[in-house]
DNA sequence: ACAAAAGTGTTGTTCTTACACCCATGG
DNA sequence: CCATGGGTGTAAGAACAACACTTTTGT
């Protein structure tokens, strides 16, 4: 055992999907290096902690979601020497997907969090600090490719939800509108994709719409497929 | 920063196609703990290395594979307290997968080295060292599930290959027979999944086949798919 | 009544599957 | 000639895309 002991950290890719548009959520960084600049929310592991329970710590720290229904998965590690100017540090990129909630974003330790476009972010390679622009290319298109195949989608939903506010979902993380009558069609004829609740709402407008739940599937056959 | 110091190791799933079987190159460890027990070979990042750098390096001591044009893929960051009864490390896996060249595995510093069909590793949760039948099993899911979609399964092959070679690959790894028509027609008819040489070959028996080479494209449109 | 969104029907096209069939070689 | 694998044709069925059309609400 003769090793270089190294930084380990968790960084989180928080997404949510806000008003039509895909959005992540950001600090302002308070202290050197790259002060003013933003960042992904994160954090050193800690002796004991494992690194998914260091990503759930963080993501409660930063968002106040009690996190257990919140959707984790690993994204990729990164490791390059000097991505972090202050040492040696390794990140592990986790990737959340959180309804749209009234949270308001509880501002922890660090400076000022909030939810920024992901277009925006990341159409300009230097808004982020760190390698952060990489990382958070890597985990949208995770997130995208992930649509296609799984239920995923409705971790960006509220536990009911209409069809047209998961294609809602769909539209803002692809970036592309999709045909409300073929994808009602493929959404509830996908076996264990949504479940009817029974219920109806009209917050929609128009005509009432059945409200559904997740299903239990885990993969989708056939995927959904973007153009 | 003020963090707890982890070592950072690279392990590898160098899986081939052997005989018609998926396998996996494993090392029997010759010191504790798990003296005896057969592992993935691995080992610590250095200081001045990249992730990807020390398992490129770590790929052409386990093999003498000059790693150039080995396919090399990260597959995720196991960190687990107490995975390692030696201290806190934290290993990052990568996926490599190779042609079944006549190489007899250059035997390293590791006491040996060897193919092991990988239905029997997974198959006997206790066969392997540390955490590393859950890091098989979630490589080889990997594997399984790229071939679907990307052209990865040439990576297997040699640099010149008939279409039914290319095929024993998908059958290998899925565990599944595929019909030799449809396929042959599947692969040919995908832009950019693999180019004609032009030459021909006799060594698979019968009507001699075209041989070909791995094609530009990154996915495959439409997928290849499992039952 | 009208606008807006939900949801169903239909039609032509494309993809998939299963399998019949012919081709080109080695023995 | 025959066995072996390479490769093409084809027809039935499934999935898909485009869009006309009906339903049910709020205003």
């Amino acid at each position: 055992m003769d090793f270089e002991p190294m930084g380990v950290a968790a960084d989180l890719i928080i997404l949510t999907v806000r008003d039509g548009s895909l959005q992540v959520l950001l600090i302002r960084r308070g202290i050197a290096p790259y002060k003013g600049r933003w960042a992904l929310p994160g954090g050193f592991v800690r002796p004991a902690e494992d690194l998914e329970t260091a990503a759930r710590r963080e993501l409660a720290e930063e968002t106040g979601l009690g996190s257990d229904r919140i959707h984790l998965e690993q994204v990729a590690t990164y490791g390059q020497p000097g991505r972090d100017p202050r040492g040696r540090v390794v990140s592990v990129a986790y990737l959340a997907l959180v309804p749209d909630l009234p949270t308001p974003v509880a501002g922890s330790d660090a400076a000022s969090a909030s939810w920024v476009g992901v277009a925006d972010v990341l159409g300009d390679p230097k808004r982020l600090a760190f390698d952060h622009h990489r990382i958070l290319t890597d985990a949208v298109e995770r997130a995208r490719a992930k649509l296609e195949y799984s239920p995923l989608a409705t971790a960006f939903c509220a536990d009911e939800f209409t069809i047209s506010e998961l294609r809602g979902v769909y539209e803002a993380v692809w970036g592309q509108a999709l045909d409300p009558r073929n994808f009602h069609r493929k959404v509830t004829k996908t076996e264990g994709f949504v479940t009817p609740t029974g219920a109806t709402t009209t917050r929609d407008g128009g005509r009432p719409a059945q409200l559904f739940q997740r299903g239990t599937a885990t993969t989708l056959h056939p995927p959904l497929t973007r153009a």
